[in-house]
DNA sequence: GAGTGGTCTAGACCACAAT
DNA sequence: TTGTGGTCTAGACCACTCC
C-alpha cells in the first residue's frame, strides 16, 4: 500500500504505545505531565477508545503512567535505577552450565531453636527446628555450602527426605508455596566449619547468601549459602 | 442488588482471572495443560469476548499462560525458581539508609579500548572510550570504586559532567535511555590500585559486580564496582 | 474447513474528580 | 455539569494451526 508512513502491520494499540513512550523517552513529556485523555488519543488517531484504552492501558502496568480516574493520565515518576541480579537454586545453575550437580548430606537432625534462629522464626527459643547441612558439587568441586534451618510446620517430612535425589529447595517448593522472601548479600571469610567442608582456606573469599523466606504466613526456612569466590560467579542480564 | 452470590463488584475479568489462577493453583490443571478456549469461556461465564480476552491475555502477560494462535492456550511452564536480588544504585542506597553519600572524582578522561573493552562494547581496538574512576563513600567511609568505561556516541558530554552533584549512574541514564543489562556478580581479593582507593587491606573480601549496559542497539557501559564485603550488603524482599 | 487466538469497532453505563 | 478513567458488549475481520 505504501500508505503514510511506519504503519506496516504494526498493531494500532502498539503504535500509540510507541507514540507515548516516544513523547517520554525524547523529553518533550516530563515526570509528573498530564498525557492526553483517551478521548483525545481516539481524536488523534482516529480510532476506537478500546484501542486507546489498551494502550495506555498497558503502559499503566508497565508503570510507564499512572492513571487517576476523574482527572487523567500522567507520566509516572522515574523508577528506581536498580539492577536485578537472578541467582537461581544451586542445582538448575550448575546444569544451566552444562556441569553435573551432586550433593552430599553432612548433617540431618531436629534441634532447638536458638534465641537468634527463633527471633528469625518468630517462634520461642528452643522450639524445634529441622537442620540440614549440605554440601553441592559442580562437577565434583564443591561450590556451596548450604546450612538450612526449616520450621517443621511448614515441612513435617523433611528429616525423611532423600538429599541426594531431590535439593532441600525443590523439596520446599513442593509442600510449602512460596510466598515471599528477604535476602542478604555479601562478601566474607569464611569460618572453619565452612572452610572444611568446602575444602578452600580461610583467606578465600565467600559470596554469602542469606535467605528467609515465608509460606502461608509463617516462616519457613532460613538458610546461609557459602559460595567460595574465586569459583562461583552469578551471571545473567536484564531487558 | 443482592445477586447470586461472589460478585460483589469484582470486575469480571478479573473474577476470570482468579478463577484461571485457582485451577492451576490448586493443581487440577498442571503445567502444559491445555486451558478452555475463549469461546468456552465466554459460554461458560455468559460475557462477551472482548472480556475473556482481557483475563487471558493479562494472565499471558504475567507468565502464567501461553498461547499459540491457532492452537490454543497453556498453562505456562512453571518459573524458575529463582531470588532476585536487587542492587540498587549506591546514591540511592546509602540514602535510604538515611546516610550521608559522597563521592570522590580520582579520573575523568578519554582513552583507547584495549583488545578486551574493544570486545565488550563491540568497536574497533583503540577506538576512543571515555574512562573514569570514582569513590563512592557512606558517612565518609569508602564503600565503593566504580571503574567505568563509556561509549562516546552514547554520552558525548560524559567528561564535562560535575561528577560530584551527579552520579555517572544518573548522567547516563538521562541521556541514554537503558535497552539492557548484563551483568556478573562475585566475591574476590582486590588488586592493589583498588585497595589503596578503598584503603582496605589485599585480604579483604570485596563484592565485585560488573555491569554491562546497552542503549539504542549500542553498548553504552562497562563498570565494574567493588564493594568491601565487611561494609556493604545488599538487602531486599521480594514477593 | 473448523477452531484458535489477535485485533478492532462503535457504541454503552458507571464511578469519580474538578468546576 | 462536564470530563475523566474503568468496564463491558456484540458484533467483525484476520492469520494461523490442525485435521
Amino acid at each position: 500500500m505504501d500508505e503514510s508512513s511506519a504503519q506496516a502491520s504494526t498493531p494500532i494499540f502498539q503504535q500509540i504505545k510507541d507514540y507515548l513512550v516516544g513523547e517520554i523517552a525524547t523529553g518533550r513529556w516530563k515526570e509528573g505531565d498530564l498525557v492526553p485523555s483517551e478521548q483525545a488519543l481516539v481524536r488523534q488517531f482516529g480510532v476506537s477508545r478500546m484501542t486507546v484504552n489498551r494502550a495506555v492501558r498497558e503502559l499503566t502496568a508497565e508503570q510507564v503512567l499512572t492513571r487517576r480516574q476523574g482527572s487523567g493520565t500522567f507520566v509516572a515518576p522515574r523508577k528506581y535505577q536498580a539492577t536485578l541480579v537472578e541467582i537461581r537454586n544451586i542445582a538448575d545453575e550448575v546444569r544451566a552450565r552444562g556441569h553435573r550437580h551432586a550433593s552430599r548430606l553432612h548433617l540431618l537432625e531436629g534441634a532447638p531453636a536458638s534465641e537468634a534462629l527463633a527471633l528469625q522464626f518468630e517462634l520461642a527459643p528452643g522450639a524445634l527446628l529441622f537442620h540440614s547441612l549440605i554440601v553441592h558439587f559442580e562437577n565434583e568441586v564443591p561450590i556451596q555450602l548450604e546450612d538450612r534451618w526449616v520450621n517443621p510446620a511448614c515441612a513435617p517430612a523433611y528429616l525423611e527426605q532423600d538429599f541426594a535425589s531431590i535439593t532441600p529447595n525443590e523439596h520446599l517448593m513442593a509442600v510449602a508455596p512460596l510466598q515471599g522472601a528477604t535476602y542478604s548479600l555479601e562478601a566474607s571469610g569464611a569460618p572453619r566449619e565452612v572452610t572444611e567442608l568446602l575444602g578452600i582456606d580461610g583467606r578465600t573469599p565467600c559470596l554469602v547468601l542469606k535467605r528467609r523466606t515465608t509460606s502461608q504466613g509463617r516462616v519457613a526456612s532460613v538458610v546461609t549459602m557459602w559460595h567460595p569466590g574465586h569459583l562461583i560467579q552469578f551471571t545473567g542480564s536484564v531487558g
